[in-house]
DNA sequence: TACCCGTGGTC
DNA sequence: TGACCAAGGGT
């Protein structure tokens, strides 16, 4: 793997042939992707800031949603922040909700004043790099630019590296070099989207259905029978064990949220204290069940977070002095789950506070969850609304019955506390 | 450069 | 149950 061999060494059975062998097989076996149907450059921007790390059938809903939400980019530029959120609630990575919804204040108050009619100005966009860009530009511009996501990596890695003992030698730049040489000059919207699709459907990571490709007969790796060793498995990083409790305070007909951390939360850190859930960057803009602190978990199996200890907190609250059945909050259960870096263990208490305890304080609590027939509404500021206009974290469903306790069930919970 | 940011499916 | 990974971008 010089840089000065021939191309045809770079590219097994030369580009024309690789090229046809795989936009004919994307031509017939190419999922039918909503995207895919009416395209527009809105909606293949929308779609491929949404498919970043993210699977297409998570991503399908989503998409369908947003798109029927904000139609256009002028849509999107008029809606509100907490909008965008609450359309992105549950999907993760939410800095992809707050730059597309910037990108698209920039694209409509800007010089142009319409999306961009080339890779450079794409590339200028908040959450747009050089995949995004690449994509775009070819998918949604038809422009000759190529965009290497992992499944393009792979494809071509495979596709000119026969054994793991040579990767080394092919360098990123080789890579690129490739991948630009490589694009269909007639196609290149195809041509990306259908490499994206060998990797999803037969290239892919683990197992790869070698017997099932359109270009095996050029590949070195799947010639060699040595995909699945190629490219090489990445460095795993450690996961912090971490531990927190979650509160579900349920008064009336209503599940406590806490605001964004960027917002003005007037219940003082500290000892007992409920704090946001989100931790270093985590779930930035988005509302939140009350929270103890994320601690180490060094102490496995045994319950550390007693629910007791939000009781000065509680005990604050006015009208809270002592409740029937006491202050502590009971547990209810435990679920695990991993957030990027983190392993939690998160325990979920809850309490019911007697429905003549007056809780309207703003300054403690600025949005509530009640329960109308037909979905969740909240009020915000003394406002009434749905929750569709305001982007909360959900913890993610399981099959337990804790879990649903703090996500779309937040009414159930409301109700089973005692 | 190596982290950091979520979630759900798969084996 | 846990490791891996998916249409990456920002710093």
């Amino acid at each position: 793997m010089k840089p000065d061999l021939p191309v045809d060494v770079f590219l097994p059975g030369g580009p024309d042939r690789f090229r046809s062998l795989l936009l004919s097989w994307f031509d017939r076996d190419k999922r039918l992707l909503p995207w895919r149907k009416n395209r527009s450059l809105y909606g293949t921007w929308i779609s491929e800031v949404m498919l970043q790390q993210t699977t297409v059938t998570v991503v399908v809903p989503y998409w369908e949603k947003f798109m029927a939400t904000f139609p256009d980019v002028h849509a999107l530029a008029a809606a509100e922040p907490d909008e965008v959120l609450s359309l992105w609630s549950g999907l993760g990575y939410y800095r992809r909700a707050r730059q597309l919804h910037q990108a698209a204040r920039e694209v409509v108050s800007g010089a142009l004043g319409k999306l961009p009619d080339n890779r450079e100005g794409w590339l200028d966009l908040p959450g747009v790099g050089p995949y995004a860009s690449g994509a775009i530009a070819s998918i949604g511009l038809g422009i000759r630019v190529p965009a290497l996501d992992s499944n393009a990596r792979r494809v071509l890695t495979r596709w000119v590296v026969s054994e793991a003992s040579v990767l080394d030698d092919l360098r990123p730049s080789h890579l690129e070099r490739i991948g630009a040489l490589v694009v269909d000059p007639e196609r290149p919207g195809d041509w990306n989207e259908a490499v994206m699709e060998l990797g999803a459907l037969i290239c892919r990571a683990s197992s790869p259905r070698c017997e099932a490709c359109p270009v095996r007969s050029l590949c070195r790796a799947g010639g060699n029978e040595t995909a699945d060793l190629i490219p090489a498995p990445r460095i795993p990083s450690g996961k912090t064990r971490v531990r927190l409790g979650l509160l579900v305070l349920a008064w009336r007909d209503r599940i406590m949220l806490m605001p964004p951390a960027s917002g003005s939360v007037v219940v003082p850190a500290g000892s007992g204290a409920p704090v946001r859930p989100d931790v270093s960057g985590l779930h930035v803009g988005l509302w939140g069940l009350p929270s103890t602190p994320w601690l180490p978990d060094l102490h496995r199996g045994r319950d550390i977070w007693p629910g007791s200890i939000w009781r000065p907190w509680l005990e604050s609250l006015p009208g809270v002095e002592r409740l029937p059945g006491g202050n502590d909050p009971v547990l209810l259960g435990s679920f695990r789950h991993a957030i990027t870096r983190y392993r939690l263990v998160v325990q979920v208490y809850g309490l019911r506070l007697p429905s003549n305890v007056f809780l309207d304080r703003k300054d403690v609590f600025q949005m509530t969850i009640s329960r109308p027939e037909g979905g969740i509404s909240v009020s915000k500021g003394g406002k009434q609304g749905t929750l569709a206009g305001t982007g909360f974290y959900r913890w993610p469903s399981t099959k337990q019955p804790v879990s649903k306790l703090v996500n779309k069930s937040l009414v159930i919970a409301a109700n089973s506390i005692v």
